[in-house]
DNA sequence: CTTGACTCCGTACCAAGGTACGGAGTGTAT
DNA sequence: ATACACTCCGTACCTTGGTACGGAGTCAAG
């Protein structure tokens, strides 16, 4: 494989480096996630930050987000004078809709914590301890 | 519709108060996340524990959990003496799971606000200000 | 004792996010 | 110059988590 090119390099390079399959990169470039890569003779040539681009969309989307809302945020890229007010809105929707995320998690993790515990203590002989009461009195107060 | 039978209540009732669709029930009936309800002549007859199992899973999966994850809390339900051992370990599986999570998210908030921070500078006139940039610098440490 | 709302069941379908197939072209190493 | 790995493209298929369909049975009120 030659190294022209400033370091371009083809799909299949690109998915390896980036932990995915190529069948994914196409995918991703069909949805608009990646854009269109230059070609020499027919075949796609990417660069770094390809690389990048696809990291943060698996990373994004283990968050627990669609391919939809990381458009979203791929969009936020370029900010002007003139596009500024509104990738502010986008960007503190984003944080808003994130941070009541963390709040949820942190809920889950305090509800298992406090599970773990009541089970774990040696005043409890194989009585019953329903996860699901502990949910009721950790949870059902944040309803909403 | 009459209430007897200690407040038992008809799928639909069940669906409506779980703010799912009747389908969905069945669905989760199938997936062994509601176990089998008890039945007068055919029709399937519910309690209050089933809209709070219902409630449950609904919440967790907005979390970004799977069925299957919902399947392994759900399974969490009895601790006896014996069964303790594996559940505090589930237990303790869970909360390092979420925990791992909520880090990436507040990273993720992180970012965001250094996003919107130095894109809504006064310095900055029309510059560029990819949001990949500051996914570079906040994140790529953490890798793993 | 009929009518309308509800339930039963299996099966088919849907959207998201990929994953695989297959026949043809390319590029490079020997 | 031939082999072999890689790429091209469209299309078909897969899994997850539901939704919808349709013909038959049931319940409760008028």
């Amino acid at each position: 494989m030659k190294k022209t090119d400033k370091e371009l390099m083809t799909i299949g390079a690109l998915a390896k480096a980036a932990g995915v399959g190529v069948e994914t990169v196409r995918f991703y470039q069909r949805r608009g996630l990646l854009e269109k890569p230059s070609r020499t003779s027919g075949f796609r040539k990417y660069s770094e930050s390809d690389v990048r681009t696809i990291k943060f969309v698996k990373r994004v989307q283990g968050l627990g987000f669609s391919l939809k809302d990381v458009q979203d945020l791929l969009n936020l890229a370029l900010c002007s004078r003139e596009t500024r007010p509104f990738i502010a809105k986008t960007c503190h929707e984003k944080i808003d809709q994130i941070e009541h995320k963390i709040a949820d998690l942190n809920r889950m993790v305090g509800m298992l914590h406090e599970f773990s515990l009541t089970c774990g203590s040696e005043a409890l002989n194989d009585s019953e301890c329903r996860l699901l009461d502990c949910f009721e009195n950790n949870w059902e107060c944040c309803e909403k």
